[in-house]
DNA sequence: CGAACCCTTGACAACGTTGTCACACATCTG
DNA sequence: CAGATGTGTGACAACGTTGTCAAGGGTTCG
């Protein structure tokens, strides 16, 4: 800025005014300015400009995710760009990949770097980095998982009544011998879609076998060995919820690797691509990740924007879609 | 930290040297600081940090992106933030959509926030915005595509050897006439995949026949509607290269449509999910995102780090995978 | 016991920008 | 024609941090 105030001989104060429109500048030396600038190539640096005005906003917000190549969260991801956009923000993001350490380090770099606010999947989080955060004020909203001692603005697909209504579709088709394969019970949506899972047998008087239920955190490529393996080594069930997007398509995978795709029943949690061309197509409980994103940013957005409002919690429910997978019926119904 | 320093009765300074464990600070002292700096939630400002020492990095990359929700690039990005987080930076980006307005403002967005380097798909950009930054030096990486008029160092998959494999291999299952569905011509890529289409057809004397050729900006659910119109309308092609993931999923989508999913057969560029599950298998030329970025970024942070040697190009090959789609043979074959 | 040293600490300038204010000069008003 | 008003411009401080330097106090050494 220097440079060009000497090439245009001017001083600071008046660069800024060109470089701000802020009128009161003869069209003279606006010119002039104008030219000198184009000649040096300067631009204006954000960073000091926001400086000055402590109180201004720097035009981003952090994302912390489990993981951006998961389809899933990278709609997330769009969605909320989208509407950063129309704030006229950046989107800084970073995964996690489930580990503390490296959400807390994310963290500190999207405050150090003083975004406006976060948006955070939060798979790890009782951390106190989080809770510091909140209680100095700064704009945080969840989005996909639930923190269990932090509040803040929530939004989600709401894991539970999609399970139960998953559970219950392959009920009504016959089912009673029915497997859960699906992610970590560290991460709170799979508390819940299994929580879901075992209400609706429950609430048919199916009684809850611990062998049927696979709860892990495994690379997205290894579930179709697990579910391979798994009926392999198993009796096998007559029907099978899978209650995350990678855990479908391992397991889609794995049915089609043993011949057993037409034989035992899949409803899945979450859309995944060529879900409707597969044979038979996958039946699943769908969710719009661009939508939660969309969401989660706009709520964010309010909060930057000075809504003071109560904490609020956008849980999204989905009907089911039907495939094929999840209507075949058990083969034999032995009576019981 | 004016606060932190007043609270623990010492100076500025002092809580800066607290805070960069410079050392040359008695215990009491920086014990007291801490303390100061937990009960206030005091966070140093980066910005300001970065600002002083004014030749210091800023820690932040900015990616400009066509896309992030299309799986390609956000394993693209996955790759880079990977890197990234190596060498203690954030990842900024944005998604352009091959729009030229939205791609000039978002690498304005990063430059003039800092960033210490850029990566960027460039879809629309014959632009000035980027000429003008590589000439003041900030160091730049293209990836995926390639901008005719500006030099930078690159990465990218090889489109057109791809696309030559790709056409040879439906020619040596005896095709002759065979459609290509692909992206706009704008975009680099696209021309290549073309380009090598065309040239392992002429190479056995095949005509170029225009009809079979239809190249589009679409969005990635508008592929199946056009592809099954295109196979209602015309007369059909015995076989199909599909030049771009999307692009592919809709053709595997619009011939199960039609039930034409067994007789003409199909090559793909880029994976897909469930590629190997759909019957037949999709038989695809693969690239891997997730290495393109790492090696972007690696060239990005090496460049950043001094590294003033000749601009480099990575063009990557892979062999072509075979899954069942690619090597269905044409239905009767006419003497001609 | 005084000089030379080290160690801890703070005052101040600087990074690149904008807000505040004051100054010079031109123009209007009574 | 004096005073009031307006217009363009620049000097300076400030944002939150770190680098530089000097000062204060204690220790060591001759």
């Amino acid at each position: 800025m220097r440079d060009v105030a000497e090439r245009a001989g001017v001083s600071f104060k008046t660069v800024s005014r060109v470089v701000n429109a802020e009128g009161g500048v003869s069209e003279v030396l606006a010119d002039r300015v104008a030219g000198a600038i184009s000649e040096l190539g300067y631009r204006p640096d954000e960073r000091a400009r926001r400086l000055r005005q402590s109180d201004a906003k720097t035009g981003a917000i952090g994302f912390v995710i489990v993981d951006v190549s998961n389809p899933f969260f990278s709609s997330v991801l769009r969605g909320i760009e989208e509407v950063a956009t129309a704030h006229d923000s950046i989107v800084m993001s970073g995964s996690t990949d489930g580990d503390k350490d490296r959400e807390r380090q994310l963290i500190d770099a999207f405050v150090s770097r003083r975004v406006d606010g976060l948006i955070v999947v939060p798979e790890g989080s009782t951390d106190n980095t989080l809770r510091v955060e909140i209680e100095r004020g700064t704009p945080i909203v969840f989005v996909d998982l639930e923190p269990s001692e932090l509040t803040a603005d929530l939004v989600r697909s709401d894991h539970h009544l999609g399970s139960v209504a998953a559970t219950e579709h392959l009920i009504a088709h016959g089912h009673r011998d029915i497997a859960f394969f699906g992610d970590h019970p560290d991460i709170s949506s799979s508390r819940l879609r299994r929580a879901g899972y075992e209400q609706a047998l429950t609430a048919v008087g199916i009684d809850i076998d611990e062998n049927r239920i696979v709860q892990d955190r495994l690379r997205p490529d290894e579930w179709r060995d697990v579910i391979r393996t798994y009926l392999e080594t198993h009796e096998r069930p007559t029907a099978i919820f899978s209650a995350q997007n990678f855990v479908t398509v391992g397991c889609t995978q794995a049915l089609h690797d043993l011949d057993l795709h037409t034989t035992i029943a899949q409803v899945g949690f979450d859309e995944i691509e060529l879900g409707d061309v597969v044979t038979p197509g996958i039946t699943t409980v769908p969710q719009h990740p661009l939508d939660l994103g969309r969401r989660a940013a706009q709520t964010l957005f309010n909060r930057i924007g000075g809504d003071r409002g109560d904490v609020t919690k956008e849980i999204i429910a989905s009907p089911i879609i039907q495939r094929g997978s999840g209507e075949i019926r058990p083969a034999a119904t032995p009576a019981d």
